[in-house]
DNA sequence: AGACTATTTAGAAATTTCTCTAAATACAGG
DNA sequence: CCTGTATTTAGAGAAATTTCTAAATAGTCT
């Protein structure tokens, strides 16, 4: 609930593109995991790494879990990115 | 001159400190620093990786150097978000 | 040139991050 | 209930990051 957390999470290149692959629509953990060369462990830990950033958030279904962007947050980081290229004084 | 840089440097909350501090003008490295309770070389530290990720480019002026927001990267940024967000396939 | 100031570089220690293997949990379906 | 599939958790090792102190550069001014 922070930027700190939001900034770190999108700093590995590996959840950027967990994030790219969501933005067509939501996916399993194992689809998400097959797209890269890692265990599935190592894509749970970025997954959480990104859920505790609210970039996604998970949605079960049977026995899968889907993961979905969370598009509001990218929009608070791009307003925090806005405001420091505006250069406009009137935030808080 | 790629993403994983510029995230990798935004992704630091001293960094982001000193983005935010450059956004009212440019700021000579001591100026920077005495903003924050590290030693200098941590603060010289700390402004090569915001210039290696094209963040903030320098102006020597006499023998001070002054620190400059580039804001060009920044928009680059927040189009890479913006297409996450947006999900319009027709970025390159 | 010499002294002084501003900043960076080098090296080292502490912490954090990323990745793996192995084990645990959760749930569906026969 | 038992088996099988999907995912997470725990623990450990390697690599990267952040910070410091001490020393090196670079440039100014008398």
């Amino acid at each position: 609930m922070g930027f700190a957390e939001t900034f770190k999470a999108l700093s590995d290149p590996v959840r950027r593109d967990i994030l790219t692959l969501l933005k067509k629509g939501s996916l399993s953990a194992g689809e998400i995991g097959s797209h890269f060369d890692m265990t599935g462990a190592t894509i749970s830990y970025h997954l959480s790494i990104l859920k505790k950033a609210d970039l996604v958030f998970e949605n079960k279904q049977k026995n899968f879990i889907y993961y979905e962007l969370n598009t509001s947050v990218v929009e608070e980081v791009m307003l925090w990115l806005a405001d420091l290229k505006g250069g406009n004084d009137n935030e808080p």
